[in-house]
DNA sequence: GGCGATCGTTTCGTTGGCGGATCGAGGCTA
DNA sequence: TAGCCTCGATCCGCCAACGAAACGATCGCC
């Protein structure tokens, strides 16, 4: 359990995860991509375009471009809703979890190489 | 000091102050822009064009741009090396500094929320 | 002084994300 | 069943970022 992470170490934590993954020969993806990887893994399902739209104040086509993008990469998937066929529920794919588990790792070892 | 902060914790920071970034009014900046930045901010000077494009494994033209790009929000200043008049050393400027002085204390918040 | 190397920038064509408007499919109510 | 609403997707024109190649300016060296 973290305890008060500082602006200044935080950003230092940012600055290695982020640079290791802008290093790194992983996809880019843009801070929308990568917000609406996390609302989706780490959020309480279901996850809706309109509710991705609302949650993250974004547009609607926004939401569905970046979902065209994560699933091409099979981040992520479309599911129809069978109680309301007009939406399209998100779900998780093991490729996905494996780049998020990657990343959080990254964040991890960014944290630990801060400490003592 | 932060003690063990995990994966998943780290995640989740992650999210909260995305999320919060990608809500927000302020500039979307890509990953290679923020990265860009926090090297500048955090890293010791003196910061050259050649020199962040080796440390960001990208190329010279993207870090340029990227410089552009920054440099028009004021986040960022270009000037001349006197010693080398082909290089071009990079500037902190208030407005950047107080840029991310914000986004650090977004993460900080995002951690100080999970405590507990 | 001449010449190759190195610096950051610019140009080029391409790709991809953007918001706003609109669409067809499907659901809801009477 | 008719009319209206809401859903996500698509179309449109625009703009920003991309890599590769070429450029002018400047340096180091003989």
């Amino acid at each position: 359990m973290p305890k008060t992470l500082t602006a200044h170490h935080g950003l230092e934590i940012w600055r290695r995860a982020l640079t290791g993954s802008v290093r790194g020969e992983g996809p880019d993806l843009t801070a929308r991509q990568m917000a609406l990887m996390l609302t989706v893994y780490l959020t309480p399902q279901p996850h809706t375009v309109r509710g991705l739209a609302a949650s993250l104040n974004v547009s609607k086509p926004a939401i569905t471009r970046a979902i065209d993008r994560l699933s091409q990469l099979d981040y992520v998937r479309r599911k129809p809703d069978e109680a309301d066929r007009r939406s399209v529920l998100l779900q998780r794919t093991v490729r996905g979890s494996v780049f998020l588990r990657d990343f959080g790792e990254q964040i991890a070892r960014a944290a630990k190489s801060l400490e003592g």
